[in-house]
DNA sequence: GACGTTATATCCACTGTGGATATAATCGCC
DNA sequence: GGCGATTATATCCACAGTGGATATAACGTC
């Protein structure tokens, strides 16, 4: 909570694959695949990531420091070897914050163009 | 006012740049530079379409129909020569009125995963 | 053991953007 | 009347982000 909109605006703004990856990982923690059903099932299917743009954007995200990438794993019997489970950090959270601020501005001066309702 | 989604979503997402240009299409008939200025004005400084951005974009938008070049032209000792005069279409309207529903949308998903507040 | 799904990863082509560059008319000012 | 800043349009290049194809392989199930 502490310094938020000051620097995390260098990051604004931020790609969609990132700003979605970031939605999905805000209750738990999640592996790859399950971020792309998460981000389908969330937009009611009308948002469904590349695997292109998932794995490429998770490599940014780490980079950035946006996302981790965690060892704890679930019960053997519920896991697979395979996956590789990511977290959401402070960061990433200011910035899925300073992002949504910054959508809602623009719903905002939509709204002022009379291309949205007052209120939805 | 007809047909409004059906077509029209073949078009979103709208480039950014795009609905930055309709909305200040949205009250009155510019040119290019004048949308320039008005971008940066409405969003106070925070949006600066760059040239490239801006008349790739009007060439874009004049090919899908989103806006047209009219030939009107003010009183000619408050003209100039060199402007080409934009206006949107019943389409480009349609497309904002589309691309700000999306955003509402996403704003409301942002709202949900606990990255905005309820009202905002 | 064969097949569809789960899972990660890389590659190529395409779109949109920013910034640099070019060109030239217009305006304010001295 | 001349000069520089602003206005105005347009093109070029490099870069970021995306989608889709491709590759590889483990997993589940029948």
């Amino acid at each position: 909570m502490t310094r938020d909109r000051a620097d995390v605006d260098s990051l604004l703004p931020l790609a969609p694959a990132a700003f979605h990856i970031l939605m999905a990982l805000s209750e738990e923690d999640r592996h790859g695949y399950a971020i792309l059903q998460d981000v389908a099932a969330r937009t009611h299917g009308q948002v469904k990531l590349g695997p292109g743009t998932l794995y490429r954007s998770i490599q940014r995200m780490l980079e950035q420091g946006l996302i981790v990438e965690i060892q704890e794993r679930p019960a053997p019997e519920l896991d697979d070897e395979r996956r590789r489970y990511y977290r959401i950090t402070p960061l990433g959270a200011s910035a899925a914050r300073a992002e949504a601020r910054r959508l809602a501005e623009l719903v905002k001066l939509a709204r002022a163009s009379g291309f949205a309702p007052r209120s939805a």
